[in-house]
DNA sequence: TTTTATTGATTGATCAGTCAATAAAAAATA
DNA sequence: TATTTTTTATTGACTGATCAATCAATAAAA
């Protein structure tokens, strides 16, 4: 059987069925036998190729990160204004794959792990700077810094609460209903700052 | 050694034990001999009292939705106004032990959890109903029903994020600009809302 | 004598990680 | 071209550690 030029194959693969297996799980203890057979491999394959579980789990945080990073990048491609890239950051956020009950039940075991592993940490504090900066960096074209950097904060916080709030799945909020609140808070603010400056 | 008498002072020891447990740990992978071990007891104690890991988590969340429920009606009682009462429902929200990074560790790990234990999510939606019910009764005193459903969600939200954003511990943001930032998504809102009414 | 509190010792299950063995492909050598 | 050697892919079997849960034993109080 064996194959040559297989590796990438293989890691790929795992990767995925390490998503799908905390997906379904819910949480990070999952076992490297149930990733393996999620991927139709042996658990000794999983090892010879990450060497341990903790650096195939933080292979999959990576492919989640680059992922919705090619999304941004993909979007905001298209956004022609700074209004327009903030709403293009929010669709990103909430899009589909991201929105599964899966994806977000990955994510938030992601950040309990957090809580151990400083490489994990970091790499959810890459994914939370980034998003800050493209918050901000459209936010000061519409308005002086210290609010963008404010009304950066609050939106940020607002994602993530929509999205954490996703995981419990009591009154689940909509994909479009999420996109609508933070648009909501965006034009509040930006609006709030307008008046005061005309009253 | 043995007194008559100790299953309540025990039963809270060990609870009280696992919360400091999982907040130093950062998860819910706590053993029972590390919880028996920060209690003053043996692991079988703990499983005497409690029969199950699963049973003494799920009493360590109901002991800190019931602080954080006692701390919300002490709040409220001092709040004449609809106003008032929102902002003692932030206040509560943010409060020092609540912001406490073990705390935060533990709630999410707590999130996490649910995903699996269908009773730690219903834990957890039980908190979620009340925060937003305690935020839309106020809310419907300043606003019509559906904007004051719709902001509530906004705020839960906002709560929540920054909540999940303290556990990063990354630029992490202060008690006070949290309640500033939730006070403010209110104010723009219940501003937006006179305004379009005046306009 | 019964009840309550408590623990040490043990069990059984689960898992991450290792390793030696197998087999096919590729490269080197005759 | 035919062969041997090396490299790559893959797994079954095993090990050692960890841990939840059990239980029988002990001792104080009622």
């Amino acid at each position: 059987m064996p194959k040559v030029g297989m590796e990438p194959v293989r890691r790929k693969a795992l990767v995925d069925a390490a998503l799908r297996a905390i997906g379904d799980h819910g949480s990070l203890t999952v076992t490297m036998s149930e990733i393996a057979r999620h991927a139709g491999v042996s658990p000794a394959l999983a090892h010879h190729y990450f060497g341990s579980k903790e650096q195939l789990l933080i292979e999959t945080i990576r492919s989640l990160l680059r992922k919705l990073r090619d999304d941004a990048v993909a979007a905001l491609a298209f956004a022609a204004t700074p209004r327009e890239r903030l709403s293009a950051i929010i669709r990103v956020s909430f899009q589909a794959d991201q929105f599964a009950p899966e994806t977000v039940a990955a994510w938030l075991a992601f950040y309990s792990e957090a809580q151990r592993s400083e490489e994990v940490r970091r790499l959810l504090v890459v994914y939370a700077r980034r998003l800050n900066s493209n918050l901000v960096q459209s936010l000061k074209r519409l308005c002086p810094a210290e609010d963008a950097a404010r009304i950066a904060e609050g939106a940020a916080a607002m994602i993530d609460g929509l999205y954490i709030r996703q995981s419990l799945r009591s009154a689940p909020i909509s994909i479009e209903a999420s996109i609508a609140l933070t648009e909501d808070y965006l034009n509040a603010h930006l609006r709030a700052r307008e008046d005061r400056q005309d009253g």
